[in-house]
DNA sequence: TGTTCATGG
DNA sequence: TATCCATGAACA
């Protein structure tokens, strides 16, 4: 049976029927474009590609291609950038879902020759131009886009969006970013405002499993789940501990593990993340490693093994039996409901069961702070207007004058109305704010003190 | 049309 | 059964 979720209350159609009304009216009131920038970066842009294809066919081991086929080489047919880097001898492990070798960013960052060097660079900037600036510029009519949100797309009922997707502009690469975010302006006197829900899934999973220890982490701020897992995943003391090694016990741990990752997996990414890492005092961490009885990689996976043991069955043994009585639950109904009032059925895997209510849900609170922000701007004929939402933030188009007015109505109803609409959310929600200086870009977003 | 890659949460 | 969700471009 396929996938499918259906609302089962009155509430969950209202929400979807509200939710359909406001996103459409984001849509249609659209973003702004900064029409010059655009054609200014877009040729920028042409030039970098250029100038960066001129010098990859000065590398030899590109000419093995026109040599051998006569023919030019196409940057994008993975089966030649194979052919070519296997030819010169080069081999790795990581293979395609369908087992082939993998040529993406991770296997030709570590390769590291200027041939592949030149290749990154070059994906990256095929990618902004083909698929962010066109895709932008297709979508502009007058100097505004006016993309789709969509509410039926999704198996966990979160929303997509599309022509253009507005929930993947490039943000986590700066340069990328500030091509394409620079784009997106606010109207004249007016800020681009964006509140977002800190760790929103962290928290909405918290009310459904109710494990104490996550209710410490989500409510006692002198607490920090990711700083404790790092402590543990690396030995290291709590004065020691420093941003990069709680970040990567953050990403290749905790996140991968809440998805159901497994700790054969994750020892793997963390084994590789330790060069370049150092403990607050300047110890290196491998170093440190060694020093402390994780000098290969097998004892670091067996205590990698038993943190991941000490993680489910200890720390959130609370968590772990919810997960049990909720697969199994889904196992006897074929289905199973979110507290939002929708219903998951058709046959999913176990990490599925266990990831969408989540996901759904976190997207739901967000989406019912986006109806009753359009609805009270309404009300209180502000000027301020929603022209997006990316999963568990908000962005408006919010004039000067109103932008306290606007982020303490936002933050009221995304935190203290939403919770007492909902009684099942037991974790008090936080937002924070990021805000740009009057009529400058998405790009130029800076945090600001709510 | 399915696969792989890249972008975001 | 083993890291969840999405869109979009290009190749084969």
């Amino acid at each position: 049976m396929p996938v499918s979720i259906h609302p089962k209350t009155q509430e969950a159609i209202d929400l979807f029927l509200n939710g359909a009304d406001c996103l459409s009216r984001a849509s249609q009131f659209g973003f702004k474009i900064d029409l010059d920038k655009l054609s200014e970066s877009k040729l920028e842009c042409k030039k970098v590609l250029d100038s960066i294809e001129s010098e990859i066919r000065e590398i030899d081991i590109y000419k093995d291609w026109e040599s051998e086929y006569g023919n030019k080489l196409s940057y994008e047919a993975n089966d030649q950038i194979l052919f070519l880097l296997k030819k010169r001898g080069y081999t790795w492990d990581k293979v395609t879902k369908k087992g082939k070798d993998a040529v993406d960013k991770e296997v030709l960052t570590k390769i590291d020759i200027p041939f592949t060097q030149k290749l990154l660079r070059w994906r990256k900037f095929n990618k902004l131009l083909n698929t962010y600036f066109r895709g932008i510029e297709a979508e502009t009519i007058n100097g505004y886009v006016h993309t789709n949100f969509l509410l039926h797309s999704t198996v966990s009922g979160r929303s997509s969006s599309t022509d253009p997707n507005f929930q993947n502009m490039p943000i986590r690469d700066k340069e990328q970013g500030k091509y394409i975010r620079s784009l997106i302006v606010p109207r004249g006197g007016c800020h681009i405002v964006e509140l977002d829900y800190k760790a929103l899934e962290v928290y909405i999973a918290t009310c459904y499993h109710r494990d104490p220890t996550m209710i410490k982490y989500n409510t006692d701020p002198t607490t920090d789940m990711h700083r404790d897992a790092s402590m543990d995943l690396f030995k290291v003391p709590i004065e020691e501990m420093s941003d990069k090694i709680r970040y990567f016990g953050k990403n290749k741990f905790v996140f991968p593990v809440f998805y159901g990752s497994i700790p054969e997996n994750c020892a793997k990414a963390l084994w590789e993340s330790v060069d370049g890492c150092a403990l607050k005092n300047g110890t290196p961490l491998r170093l440190h490693l060694n020093q402390n009885g994780l000098a290969d990689y097998d004892s670091f996976l067996a205590h990698v093994k038993s943190v991941y043991n000490k993680f489910w069955n200890e720390r959130f043994a609370v968590y772990t039996k919810w997960k049990e009585k909720w697969y199994w639950k889904y196992r006897d109904n074929g289905y199973f409901d979110s507290y939002t009032g929708f219903r998951y059925s058709g046959e999913m895997k176990r990490n599925a069961v266990l990831n969408y209510p989540i996901q759904g849900s976190a997207f739901h609170c967000q989406l019912w702070s986006f109806c009753e922000i359009t609805k009270r701007l309404d009300k209180l004929g502000m000027k301020s207007r929603l022209i997006g939402q990316i999963h568990d933030s908000i962005i408006a188009n919010v004039p000067e004058c109103e932008l306290e007015a606007y982020i303490k109505l936002a933050k009221e109803i995304m935190t203290k109305e939403l919770m007492a609409h909902w009684k099942w959310i037991i974790v008090p929600l936080e937002v924070e704010a990021d805000v740009s200086p009057v009529n400058c870009s998405w790009f130029e977003k800076k945090k600001y003190k709510i």
